[in-house]
DNA sequence: TATGAATGAGCTTTCATTCAT
DNA sequence: TATGAATGAAAGCTCATTCAT
C-alpha cells in the first residue's frame, strides 16, 4: 500500500475500501475485477494501482487492515473485569456484530478470507491472525473454576468456535447491505448456543446466566 | 451432464471425474482450467463441452455425483442398529475417511465446494445435499433417552457437525493424494471429540464409551 | 512456435509472417503492437497467442525463420566454382537483393534485429546467426593468392562487411515495400566499392574485373 | 527544452542529464521510463514536463545536446596542423575515448541513437549530425597527395567510417560504465586498422606510420 | 463421437501526460 | 518553480466456448 493511501480525506479512502470488501467478499479473490473495484469506488484504474501496486497486494493489504480493524475494536470494546467464559465469548460476538453493522462487507469479507481456495495470501492472513485475534480472549481473567474437571479449555475453545461458526454461517450468506434485524435474530440464537454449552460444560454448582451478565 | 456420458466405459468416465476433481478441488472453479482438464483426461476440448455444455454445469453435475456417491456410501455403510448418537457419528466419519482413501481428490473437492466463494453453483450444493445428507443418520433408532433433558437434539447436531468440520479443516488442507497414516491421526480426534461430548450431553448415568462400540 | 503452424496453407502462413515482419521492422520489438499485427494478418488475437506463446517468443521464432531463409537462400544461389573473392561477395549482394524483392520487409527487419535496443533476444540471433551467416561464403575455393602479402583476411572481411553495411543503409532505411529501381541503384555502388576495395587489396598484377565475372 | 533549464544550477542539470541519458541508453527510447528517469534525476514528475513537454521532445533535446558537446570536444581537440588523413581519424577517436571516460553513457548513448528502432526522432538526429560531424576534420588541411590517384576520398570516407564502427560495435555493447582497460584494447585494434587502411590507400612512397605521427 | 483451430471479450497492469495546488 | 495525485488509452495475454470437419 503507498504511504499516501493513508493521507487521503477518509471519506475516498472509505469508498475504495468498502468498493474492495464488497468485490472480494461477493465474487472471491480470482473472480473479482478491479475494473468493478473502480468503477464502484468512482476512482480511475491507475489510481488503484497507484496505491495498491497490484492485485495481490490489495487483496493482502486489505485483509490486513480488516483483521486489524476487527481485532483493535475487540481489545477496546471488551469488558475485562467479566470473568465468565462464555459472557465473554458473548460480548465478543456482540462487538463482532457491531463493526457488521458499520462496515457492511468486512465480516462477509473476513469470512471469506478464510474460504477462498484460489489466493495464497488468504492461507497467510488467517495463519497470522487467527490465533492472535482471539487468545487473549479467551484466557485473560477468566474463571476457569466453573469448568467441569473433565474437559479441557482447548476442546472447549474448539468446540465453541466451531459451533458459533456453524450459526453464523447460515445467516452470514444472506447478510448482503447489513441489516440490523437480521443481527438481532442470529444474536437470539448465539445466546441460546452459548446457554446450552454453558449448561453442559460448567459444574452443576456455577450459578449465574451470560445473558443476564452482559 | 448429457446422457451419453453414463454410456461410456467406465475407465473413460472415471479418467474424467478425476481430473475434474482434481482440477477443482486444487484451484477452485473460477481459477481451474478446463484446458488443464482435458490434458489431464485425454480428451478433446470439444468434448467435455459436448457431455457438459459449460464450465458451471460442470461443476454442478460434478458435484452432485459426488455428493450422491458420498451419500450411497454411508447410507450403505451404516449399522443402522447400533443406537448410540456418538457411536453413529462416529460410523459415519470413518465411512468418509474409507472413500477418501478411494478417491484421492473426492474428499478436498467437497471440502473446497462448501469454502469456493466464486461459484454460486457451491452454495446451491451445501444447501441441497447437507441436510439430507445425514438427516437419517442423525435421527433413525436412536437412543434419545441418553441425552440431558435440557438439551435439544437440533443444537447437539449444530454443535457436533460445527466441531468436527473445525477438527477436520486443521488437516484437511494437508491432505493432498489422501495419506492413510493423516486419516488415523484425525480418527484419533475425532473420537477424542465425540468422548467429549458424550460426557457432556449425556445423562450422567448413561454407560458406555463410543469407542467401545465401534 | 506451434508445431501446427507449420501445417496452415501458406498463405496464411505468409500473410501472418509478412505481418510479423513489417511491424517489427517498423516499430522495433518494443513499440510494435500484437494488436497491430493481428489486424494486419486478419487472424484473433486468441490465435497468435495459440502459434507463438508470447510477444519474444514471437520474435525470436520470426528472427530465426528469417535468418534460416536467408542463409538458405545464400547458400543455394551461390556459384562455388567461382574463385574471385569479390565476384564471391558481389554474388552475395545480388541473392540478398532478390530476396528482398520476394519478401519486402525480411531485409529490414533482419536490418533491424542488429538494431533494437529493446530486446534481448535480438542479441541472441546476431550472436547465433552473423559468424555462420557468411562463413564459407568467405572462404570456401577463394583464390587467397591474389591478395597484397602484406594484409590479413579477417581484416579485409571487416573492412568489407563494414564497407557494405554502411553504403546499405543508407538506402535501406527508404525502403519501405521493396522497389526494384532502388535495388538497381544499391548495386551499382555496391559494385563501384567491390572494385575499389579490389583494386587496394589485390595484388598488382590480379586481373580481372568482378563486373565481368558475374 | 524550456529556456529556463539552461538557468538552472549546473548540478541539477548535470542530475538530470545524466539520468536521461542512462535511461535511454540502456532501454532504449521506447522502454525508457519517465518515471525511472525522475526518480533517478531526484525531480518531480511534472519538472519533467515543464522543462521537456513530451518524451520525444526530451530525447530529441538530450541528443541534441550530446551530438554538439561531442563536436564541441572534437573541434577544439584537434591538432589542424597534422596533414596525414589516417593520424587525423586517429586523433578523433582518441578525442571520443577521452569523452567517453568522462561522461559514462555519453557514448552509449550516441551508439544507442543510430541503433534504436523504435523513435523518429533518432534518424533525424543521425541524418542531420553525422555529416556534419566529422566535416572538416576529413578534409581541412588534409594532404591529398598521398592517395593513390585511382581513389575517390568520398570512397575512402565510407569505407573508414564502415570499418571504424563494424570494429567499435564488437566493443561498445560491453561498455557500460566505461572502463579505461577496455578503451585501451579497441584503441590498439582501430590502429592496426588505419595502418591496414593506410597501407592500401596511400601510394606506395608515402612514408610515415600513423602511430608514429601521434 | 471426437477433434482442435479459432474466437474475442475480458483481464491486470503500465505509463506518458495533465493540472490543481 | 515545483509537486505528485490522478487520468485513461493501450498494452500483452487468457480462456471458456464454438463449429467445421
Amino acid at each position: 500500500m503507498h504511504s499516501s493511501f493513508q493521507l487521503l480525506d477518509s471519506a475516498k479512502q472509505d469508498r475504495i475500501i468498502n468498493a474492495v470488501l464488497a468485490e472480494f467478499a461477493k465474487h472471491g479473490f480470482a473472480k473479482a475485477s478491479t475494473n468493478s473495484i473502480v468503477a464502484q469506488a468512482g476512482i480511475s484504474k491507475g489510481l488503484l494501482f497507484h496505491y495498491f501496486s497490484n492485485k495481490e497486494t490489495l487483496y493482502r493489504d486489505i485483509a490486513n487492515w480488516a483483521y486489524q480493524t476487527l481485532i483493535a475494536e475487540v481489545e477496546h470494546g471488551i469488558d475485562w473485569s467479566q470473568r465468565d467464559f462464555f459472557t465473554r465469548i458473548g460480548q465478543v460476538w456482540r462487538i463482532k456484530a457491531k463493526v457488521m453493522l458499520q462496515y457492511p462487507y468486512l465480516a462477509k469479507f473476513v469470512a471469506s478470507v478464510t474460504q477462498d481456495a484460489s489466493v495464497e495470501a488468504a492461507k497467510e492472513m488467517v495463519g497470522r491472525y487467527r490465533p492472535g485475534l482471539l487468545k487473549d480472549v479467551y484466557t485473560k481473567n477468566i474463571d476457569f473454576a466453573k469448568f467441569r474437571s473433565d474437559v479441557q479449555l482447548v476442546q472447549v475453545i474448539t468446540v465453541v468456535e466451531g459451533t458459533m461458526e456453524r450459526v453464523s454461517q447460515n445467516y452470514i450468506s444472506k447478510l448482503g447491505d447489513t441489516d440490523a434485524e437480521l443481527l438481532a435474530e442470529i444474536s437470539g440464537e448465539i445466546n441460546s448456543y452459548l446457554a446450552l454449552l454453558q449448561r453442559v460444560f460448567y459444574r452443576d454448582d456455577s450459578a449465574g446466566d451470560p445473558a443476564e451478565a452482559q
